[in-house]
DNA sequence: AATCTGTGGTACCGATCGGTAACATCTCTA
DNA sequence: TAGAGATGTTACCGATCGGTACCACAGATT
């Protein structure tokens, strides 16, 4: 590959106009993607943010359809990356991971410019079957309840897909639910409820 | 009002072709609306669909974006209408009536051709501030969850409001994961989870 | 018969969509 | 110094977008 072969720029430090296109048509389709919805965003715009032009988006991205693909399998990388934040913080202690989990994700809830999870609305907004990336969609999110899975697990839980899936739902819910009503909705409750179940389902 | 003057049809019987065209335009939008997402159809394709043209669907509707208020507005409606047969078919029985709730909602959740709540999809579709759908979305949305609140204190459940945001915030993230995870899915556990839920505060 | 209203049909508007061809420029390497 | 490969620039493609102008037709009213 020589595009990883060669050197980052003259200068060392932090020249990030200076950065490879792609990864600044990544960013800039992240940022765009997220706020305003896939399909409300135009490969135009999208070069035009990334301070470059529409052909070197096409030279780097086979379509625009390749281009969400690989937006949400970085996403799903993030998301992971996060999960092994939270593992590292509290190591072998999964009912603390669990409670870091739980307000990691009242973190994004509470932000302002907060939409939700990109996956999940990246689903609504393309429901034809064959578009690439709804397996990305399908295997980020069975990834993501598997991890929740293995942590209620380790925790000792009974039944450990029930509280999973309560707890799955309960955030997919709270997502969604703040796009809709706001976060002073419900979905302001998330910790709360989240708290909730784990106690309830510990001492069952 | 001219229009509701006009006697139906000179067949009195199903003639449904016949139908006023703003009746044959909304049936044929909240279809495509449904299905395919709101950006994704045009107003060529709803108005092909209806068995008319662009301009009469201008005549009905002031814009795309009234068009789709419009539609919202009926979806809320109908919600607000099933809630009443619900409460209708087990009068001053709330915990039924909650139960019943349940598993009309599993039944969306088990077709096919489900695609989640239209309201929750149009406020993931339609991010901007201004747009005429989202205080309709925020006022229907806000209706339902006061319903599920009012049902909560009626089953003489301590803190309705905390029962009423977790069941909330379940069906919601049943009917988003849906759509991501498909019917097997976590959201396949909902009518399990929602019980356990229910029992649960009851006994608190 | 004359009129009015709702509807259908067609053609059009400017803008934008995703996607491409052709050519100039830059930098790094051989 | 010559070449090679990635990037920038511009113009363009056919299709579709939301929205409109104009005219013809049908039915009911007067």
């Amino acid at each position: 590959m020589s595009r990883a072969a060669r050197k980052p720029s003259s200068d060392p430090v932090s020249r990030e106009e200076a950065a490879r296109p792609r990864e600044r048509i990544l960013a800039a389709a992240s940022e765009l993607f997220y706020r305003h919805g896939i399909r409300a965003v135009g490969v135009d715009a999208i070069a035009a943010a990334a301070g470059t032009n529409k052909m070197t988006l096409y030279r780097h991205f086979a379509s625009k359809d390749a281009l969400v693909a690989e937006y949400l399998r970085r996403l799903a990388a993030e998301a992971d990356a996060a999960w092994d934040v939270i593992e590292a913080a509290h190591p072998s202690e999964p009912l603390k991971q669990l409670y870091a989990w739980l307000e990691s994700m009242k973190e994004h809830l509470v932000h302002s410019d907060d939409r939700g999870c990109a996956l999940a609305n990246a689903a609504v907004e393309l429901p034809e079957k064959g578009h690439p990336a709804r397996c990305v969609i399908e295997e980020a999110k069975h990834a993501q309840r598997n991890r929740l899975v293995r942590l209620c697990r380790a925790a000792g839980i009974d039944e450990p897909e029930m509280l999973a899936d309560e707890l799955f739902l309960l955030l997919e819910g709270a997502r969604v639910a703040r796009q809709s009503m706001g976060p002073k909705g419900p979905a302001s409750r998330l910790v709360r409820l989240g708290v909730a179940l784990i106690t309830a389902r510990r001492a069952a």
